[in-house]
DNA sequence: TGTACATCAGTGAACGCGCGTTCACTGATGTAC
DNA sequence: TGTACATCAGTGAACGCGCGTTCACTGATGTAC
């Protein structure tokens, strides 16, 4: 039966919405067309109605959570915390698509790698937005280097079958991180 | 027809090496069995004398690829400038297991990530024996945080479809790398 | 504002395909004598 | 050392299954009058 336009667009809100979650729970290759319409309370035969194919809902689905998320000018330090934390490594669902998703990008289509690198740059850019304390230089290196070791750490940490060394993984490369952002050489806090 | 018992050990050895290849380069679930047995110059059907199921070759194919090339006791910065280099980007088939698998492993068996483990704890180890001009303490976080940031790159130059992207994110990581190895916020070589 | 009808979002059965896995068979191996 | 035969690594057809995708159908929507 027919919908509203604006029911329309609400469930292909939701389809975009629970695919970025069983995607990054899952992984591309686990979640089926049929599982992602399910958990979006529609049948699968509906599918491509919104989307050509599960490439195209792949690609869609990154440029979405790639760029929801984007705020946060606060304190790198806290988000560095945060995102190196147990908490987040547990939370594969509703965590940093980059940390769940970027690997698996090089097996997908171009336009999925397209919009992972349009979602990657802006993540740098705004990394390096809150880094003031630091020269332009300087500053572009820790953005790049600290979310390089951010997302390795995650990753390592989430294939790791030992909690102490997986917790380990991420304390250390927070530490790793904080004394790699103290401006040039200088004093502690 | 059967085989010697030397031939049928160098087959299964044969095996492994090309599933290596072939999981480096495609990941676990674009590669089947049939490949893996027909690179091998075998066919598919004696797949299951070798091993009991994919899943088993998966954990003994990381068990063998993370156990060589374990040697290297050579020099830390060089051992960071080949790991971040576009040719090792983009040499996926031959290159690190960690940075081609680890976020793979994680949707794997518990014999996989197990294998992922050992390999992972003695891959830091032998990182942290080659730093040896820092303290212990500082030699564990410099070992654990440069080799997460080293693999996380790698991870995201290869997701970027922008080769001048791609190309800072191995460069920026290595120079902010090399700065994180210095000694104690001292002086440069 | 109310009615008649064309549109089209969603349904669910059905399809073709490739996958992991099984199995009856083959013929070289390697042991018993 | 030579022969007879049991073993078993490898072959290739066949299986069952789940997947992505298609399509005839349904009935609420929203427009034309």
């Amino acid at each position: 039966m027919k919908v509203s336009r604006e029911q329309m667009a609400e469930n292909r809100r939701r389809i975009l919405e629970v695919a970025s979650r069983l995607f990054r729970d899952k992984g591309f290759d686990a979640v089926s067309v049929a599982e992602v319409m399910k958990a979006a309370g529609l049948t699968h035969g509906g599918f491509y109605g919104h989307f050509s194919s599960k490439d195209d809902l792949i690609a869609q689905t990154l440029a979405h959570a790639l760029a929801v998320g984007a705020g946060e000018g606060g304190d790198f330090r806290a988000y560095v915390g945060d995102y190196l934390a147990p908490r987040h490594r547990d939370n594969c669902a509703g965590g940093c698509p980059t940390a769940s998703l970027a690997a698996a990008v090089r097996h997908q289509t171009p336009a999925a790698r397209s919009a992972m690198t349009d979602g990657l740059r802006s993540q740098i850019d705004r990394i390096g937005k809150a880094l003031p304390e630091l020269d332009a230089a300087d500053r572009r290196r820790a953005a790049i280097g600290s979310f390089a070791a951010m997302v390795g750490a995650v990753i390592l940490a989430r294939a790791i079958d030992d909690p102490a060394l997986s917790d380990e993984v991420l304390e250390q490369t927070r530490e790793w991180i904080e004394a790699g952002i103290k401006p040039q050489s200088a004093s502690a806090s």
